[in-house]
Formats: structure tokens, sequence, C-alpha cells
DNA sequence: AAACATCTAGAATCTATGCTCTAGATTATT
DNA sequence: AATAATCTAGAGCATAGATTCTAGATGTTT
């Protein structure tokens, strides 16, 4: 068997680096350029540029994941959402590439235009963050209602995000962290 | 001279409906069909796609500052800033086509790579707002500083715009406009 | 070293869409 | 009614970029 000499993650770090750039207007051959191979080599791993990003998305969600879930890990349930919250904002400004990734796609969306390769993991990817936030949302109120959990979801994941997305292509700058603390603190109190 | 059959906002009101559902993916044959026109006719109005995009971008982004501007017309400072966060929400819960249109550019990077023919209207349709957010920064602090100058537009606009953001193709919650004032209460409170 | 599997190469093809072009229709003006 | 200006029509052109194809290189196994 012939030695790889591009390998998948260094097509998907070039992919990455290319988006961050370029947005969602990625091309292939730019891809390709940033490597140093033909196009024909990306065709070899991916087998469209479509899945090529989904599998870049999927990545970098991943990623995410980990930091967020860790961050949501303390015993109080109000300091470990606005623990999560905060892990959007540090992740943004520590991994740009790896968050302009995951903003190439949205997860509902996704999952219905997906090469079938893809559908099982991207439908799923969520799940273990949802069922950590069911967890807290019930810890910090007791009684989990349908606008509770949607508090607690707007806090940890939806308004933190929105926070940051202005400056994707840009850098975070060091007092926004404080801010979703601030903003994510007040939308959990609304529950109460 | 002929009478027009097809409308710059007849076809601008076609290209806002298209953009609700298919995004910046918008293409001038859907436009067309909606309108019950050929792409030729399009032509005949707009020199380019682009120059369409940017014309609708504008005409929402005018439409939005009408109703922007009003809510913030308190003599109260907080409550007029407050008043202009809650406003992005409703506007865009009242006008979802235009709040799509309005997400299909920002500004900064508008101004850059845009039809001469436009250039001056993108460059300036904020100036507006600009000047009447630093007056209400410079009311409801006594002090501008420049880190109040961003607390004041992340309360009255990003903020607010992240919160609605994922709704954009979707319907707006009643109890939104509610965790935008709890929030952007919060973000206007670092500043003191 | 022969046979095999895998990977690289990059030119050639395919496709989707923006855009152009010219003929003719329509209405205002005189 | 004649003229002129403007607009509609929609087939066809142009281009960007994704995708395919096939020859050959490279390393692996026996």
């Amino acid at each position: 068997m012939a030695l790889a000499k591009f390998t998948t993650d260094g097509i998907l770090d070039a992919a990455a680096e290319e988006v961050r750039n370029h947005g969602s207007a990625v091309r292939i051959a730019s891809i390709a350029a940033r490597v140093g191979a033909p196009t024909g080599s990306i065709y070899h791993r991916f087998g469209s540029r479509e899945e090529l990003l989904v599998h870049l998305w999927l990545r970098s969600v991943r990623r995410f994941h980990e930091v967020y879930l860790a961050a949501g890990r303390s015993e109080d349930p109000e300091k470990a959402l606005l623990g999560m919250a905060e892990s959007v904002v540090t992740f943004t400004r520590d991994h740009p590439q790896d968050a302009a990734s995951m903003a190439l796609f949205r997860q509902k969306r996704l999952v219905e235009n997906t090469p079938d390769s893809c559908r099982e993991a991207v439908a799923h990817i969520n799940d273990e963050i949802h069922e950590r936030l069911s967890e807290l949302a019930q810890l910090r109120y007791g009684r989990v209602t349908e606008k509770r959990r949607q508090l607690v979801r707007i806090a940890a994941a939806d308004g933190p995000y929105g926070f940051v997305r202005p400056y994707l292509w840009d850098t975070v700058p060091e007092w926004l962290p404080a801010v979703v603390v601030a903003s994510s603190t007040a939308v959990l109190a609304l529950g109460d």
C-alpha cells in the first residue's frame, strides 16, 4: 500500500484555513493549492466538496464539544452553565479556524441535506450536549418547564454564540467573556 | 415611453422572498420566475446580480432604521437603548423578509466590494444610527469611554441581533423580547 | 523481484448560472 | 398616425469551479 502524501487531517487543516479567509465560498482548488496537491488528490479522500466540508464541520464541532462539556462539569449548575457560556467565547478566541468552520452549517438544516455517509454522525452530534443541558436545567430550576429549558439553551449556547459571531472573522475583544457571563446570568434569572 | 410591467420594487420583493427561502444562494432565474419575468428584464433594471442584492439590502436596512430610530427617541437614555434593543427583535418578527435580506451582507465588508453605483449609499447608511447611539452613550454614562461606547453598541445592536439570528429562518418566539431586554440591561450595567 | 494495492497527477469534461444580445412589443408625445 | 423612448423576451454565450478519468508513481507483500 502506498504511503499517503496528503492526509485527511492535513486536507481538513487547509480547508479550515481557507474557510477562515473565504467563508462558505471555499474553493476546492484553493484547498488543493494550500496543501500542495492537485484537486484529484482531494477527491481521492472525499467524495465531494460537500462531504469534505461536512467532515470539516464535524471535526470542529467535536473539538468544541470537548472544551464545552469540560466547562460544564461544575457541581453548581449555575456555575456550570456560565462556564459553558464563557467557553463559547474563549474557544472562538483560541481556535478561530474551528470557530469559522463550525459556522459553515447549522445542524438542523444539515441533517436534511447531507451526504448519506455523514448523516448519522450529523444527526447525533449534539446528543451529549443536549443531555447535559437537560440535567443542568433540572439542577438549576428543580421543576423544568419548556420555557426554562429554552432559557438554559439560550443562556449557555445561542446567546453566547450571538455575542461572538461578529468576531468570527476578526479578533475577540478581551472583555467579551464578562459581557457574556453578565448576559447569561440575567437570562437564567428570568426562569426564577 | 413604455409602461414598466415589472417595477424595481416588485423585483426586490420577489428577491426578498427568495432570500428568505434560500439565503445568499439566491439565483437570478428564481427571482425572475417569481415575478413572472425573463431574466433579461431583471438585468434591464439592475446591472448585475450583486447590484440587485445590494439594493435589496439597502432597502431593508432603511426600513429597519426607521423603526429602530423611532424606538430610540425616549428621553430616558436607558429606556431608549432598551427600546432599540427590543425593536431589533420585533422588526425581525414582523418583517422576516427584510430581516433575511439584511443578513445578506455586513456593512463593513460590503463597502469594500460593492458596485460603484452603491458605494456612497452603503458607506453612509449607518451614520444616523451611530450618531444617535453616541448621544445615548453620553446621556446614559456621562463620561464616555471606549468600553462604554462598545457596551452601548452591544446592548442596543449586536447583542439583540445575536439573539434573533437563530430565528431568522424561522418564527420568533414571543418571549424573546423579554430575554433581550434582560440581557441588554445587564450589559449596560457593566459600564457603571 | 514480481505482483498488488493505493495514492498522486493534472488535463479534460461537465454543469450551473450569471450575463449579453437583438428583435420586437408597448406606450407617450407630437 | 408617425416617431421615439423604454421595456420585455428568451435564446444563447461565457465562465467559474466542481468532478471525472486514466496513466503512472510509490510503497508493500510474498
